[in-house]
RNA sequence: GGCGGGAUAGCUCAGCUGGUUAGAGCGCAUGAUUCAUAAUCAUGAGGUCGAGAGUUCAAGUCUCUCUCCCGCUACCA
């Protein structure tokens, strides 16, 4: 079963250009990313490592529009700053590439071309919004209108934000133009479809019955989609930004961002290597694709599909996908500005980049989302780095120095503890080998710092501060048994801790070692000399967490006034007093309160509106426990229309407030009134 | 409600195809030590492995039911 690769091709997850990278990218893909790669590379395995900006998309067009900027203004932006930010964390990508390059336009619209070409597309004619105009298609988010649920005046045709519903373009009442402001017509367009439903077979077979190796979230989650049945999926959008649909009479017309972004993998490697089919189209090459797990169906079912239509390609041998990281307890959410960006934090801790690589490597969302703390960050800098890592390499230094002036002892004859610690010190690259091979990263980093904790151990059983009064030539061998543990934790560290690793082989005064060296205790020879130790890790104090802890504060802060401010909704146009009149708003007593069976959001009421008693369905069970509203006065509409609920036929609705965080509340009057009292 | 993931020491997590007294790091307690950034080392106290039932000679590990958390999805004025 275990195949024999040739060659590895690491792809990590194209950042999408509309914002800077944060913890929680990090955690989930680029850090686990780098970890193998680097491994990989010190074992002289052939391996390439592409990464890139994705930077197609309506997302892209709606923020340059806001800002009032070209597309290709933002993605510049964002595109230098995010590949800046991985360079000086030291993310050793062979290629960090964009999918506005000419190369990328050139691979994606061939790869197009050929699936349509040999048929694998269908094509489906369908209605869509047009405005006149702007002379364009518009996007479901650039189509504003009022939101047939809730009134609010400014749904997008994708989705109202007010009331969250979900929404089509079509059901939009008044719907104008983002674009122009113009009213849009409803016009004829031609898109490309990828049927996944012919690929299920196929995807089965290569996913469930061949990788049920994949972490169990992945396969579960591949399980369940193609459980729940494929449909074709649309490859292209009318859209101005983006790469233009190849084919005659598609003027305006680009390819989906998730159809052409995976194939910036391909672009990336194009322009690395004149040799890329090496890395692509060879069965020994192993390719895996390190993303988040917002984006395992696109890696595991849509792209392989892609690959499987325009054949020749080879397939990912894994997808490891990590889950999301939280930021103090709260989700990471780029808008809201909830986030510890990377740029940001280079600023603000120069020299510890390793600091936070090992912070979130240790804290990996690895089996399930985890939370990033800045106590925690603090903790483990100051236990952990500082105090097991750091200090080791700090004593063996510095005791050589004292001792014997810098320069390496000659080894004696080996004690039986001596043996056994060597020996334990090897026993350490199995295991790390073995995690780093199967992703599990926290258990690779714990193996790799698990060697510093042999050497402090060995220094405190071995005592060569007393040692030397007595017997020193017997320190000459415990120290060149400590000098070589520290070069063995430089070699463990790397993939983790690049910076400080070579930090240490500066101290040491070595070059690299190669991998299969690890566990030797023939890294140093005896005669060389070292050079001047110096810190590895400082301490954190209190106050520099409690300014980042300030930082969150105060983006808390602004966010709830910035929440405050917007969700005053500008006054609806003017109705008339009859229309007004039209309206029927009774004091109305909720008699009783149950939840809609199969249902999250449903209760079923019972309410006494004078005139009778009757059932209303009412999408608060989030809110309010039955209990606590029976025997309540509300007001009610009794004469809006009816309508049927989950097998309920709802006569009316019950008038709520809602509060600026979302929280409804219920209206009534302020003392006991009679059932039936006309409101107005 | 459907689907997927998770629930194991105070905290963060390991526990592969079921097998003797359930592990690690951090924190905590006690002791040792001073080469080292008051760092280190040893020992110890902490767990009815979310709840309940079942299969088995044997279950954290398999089956069923339930509870809670996260994600996707459906229903919602």
């Amino acid at each position: 079963m275990a195949k024999e690769f040739k060659r590895y091709l690491v792809t990590s997850a194209l950042p999408y250009a509309n914002g800077p990278v944060h913890i929680g990218h990090l955690a989930g893909v680029y850090i686990p990313s780098d970890i193998y790669t680097r491994y990989l590379r010190l074992r002289g395995r052939d391996v390439v490592s592409v990464c890139g900006s994705d930077e197609h998309g309506v997302p892209i067009t709606i923020k340059a529009r806001k800002e009032g900027v070209t597309p290709q203004e933002i993605v510049d932006r964002y595109h230098n700053l995010i590949k800046e930010s991985f360079r000086r964390l030291g993310m050793s990508f062979d290629i960090y590439s964009r999918t506005s390059s000419a190369t990328h336009a050139a691979t994606a619209s061939a790869f197009f071309r050929k699936l349509y070409d040999e048929g694998k597309f269908i094509e489906k004619t369908s209605m869509q919004y047009y405005d006149e105009e702007a002379k364009t298609f518009l996007a479901d988010r650039y189509i504003v209108g009022t939101c047939p649920k809730c009134g609010n005046d400014r749904a997008y045709g994708d989705q109202c934000e007010k009331c969250g519903s979900t929404l089509s373009p079509e059901e939009l009442i008044e719907p104008h133009s983002a674009v122009s402001g113009s009213v849009p017509v409803m016009k004829e367009t031609k898109h490309w479809y990828l049927p996944l439903d012919q690929y299920e077979t196929f995807l089965r077979e290569w996913i469930l019955d061949g990788h049920k190796e994949w972490k169990t979230n992945v396969y579960g989650q591949c399980k369940s989609w193609l459980d729940g049945g494929l449909q074709p999926r649309a490859v292209s959008r009318d859209l101005d930004w983006g790469i233009p649909v190849p084919v005659e009479g598609a003027e305006g017309k680009v390819l989906y961002v998730w159809f052409d972004a995976p194939i910036g993998y391909i672009s990336a490697t194009k322009d690395l290597t004149p040799d890329w089919e090496k890395y692509w189209k060879s069965d020994d090459t192993k390719m895996v694709h390190f993303i988040g797990k917002d984006n395992i169906v696109f890696h595991c079912i849509v792209f392989p599909s892609m690959l499987k239509a325009h054949g020749g390609y080879i397939l990912p041998e894994n997808v490891p996908s990590n889950e999301f990281l939280n930021l103090e307890g709260d989700k990471i959410s780029t808008s809201r500005n909830w986030a510890v960006w990377l740029h940001e934090y280079l600023d603000d801790f120069p020299g510890k980049e390793d600091v936070l690589r090992y912070v979130l490597c240790a804290n990996a969302p690895e089996t399930k989302d985890n939370d990033f703390t800045w106590k925690d960050f603090q903790a483990r800098n100051n236990n952990e780095l500082v105090a097991v890592l750091g200090n080791f390499v700090n004593r063996a230094l510095v005791l050589t120095q004292k001792y014997f002036d810098g320069i390496v002892p000659a080894c004696g004859e080996l004690t039986d503890y001596d043996r056994e610690t060597i020996a334990e010190m090897a026993a350490v690259k199995e295991s790390l080998e073995n995690n780093i091979e199967h992703y599990h990263f926290r258990e690779a980093l714990k193996d790799a710092m698990n060697i510093a904790r042999i050497g402090n151990r060995y220094l405190a059983d071995t005592e060569p501060w007393k040692v030397i009064k007595t017997d020193p030539g017997r320190v000459k061998t415990i120290l060149s048994i400590a000098l070589q543990i520290t070069a063995n934790t430089a070699l463990a560290i790397e993939p983790f801790m690049p910076f400080s690793a070579a930090k240490i082989l500066a101290m040491l005064a070595v070059d690299k070692f190669d991998w299969e060296r690890l566990g030797a205790v023939d890294l140093i020879a005896a005669g060389h000399r070292i050079g001047e130790p110096t810190l590895l890790f400082e301490k954190i104090e209190d106050d520099v967490i409690q300014r980042q802890l300030d930082k969150l504060q105060a983006t808390k802060a602004a966010n709830l006034a910035a929440e405050a401010s917007q969700n005053v909704a500008k006054q609806k146009d003017s109705v008339t007093f009859d229309a007004f009149q039209k309206m029927d708003i009774r004091v109305s007593t909720i008699l009783t309160a149950e939840k809609v069976a199969k249902t999250k959001k449903l209760l079923k009421l019972t309410v006494d509106t004078g005139i009778d008693q009757r059932e209303i369905v009412s999408g608060i069970a989030e809110h309010f426990t039955p209990e606590e509203l029976i025997g309540r006065q509300v007001l009610v509409l009794v004469n809006l229309e009816p309508r049927e609920l989950k097998g309920t036929l709802s006569r009316g609705m019950i008038l709520m407030a809602e509060d600026a965080d979302g929280k409804l509340r219920l209206l009534g009057p302020d003392a006991k009134t009679a059932d039936g009292a006309i409101v107005g």
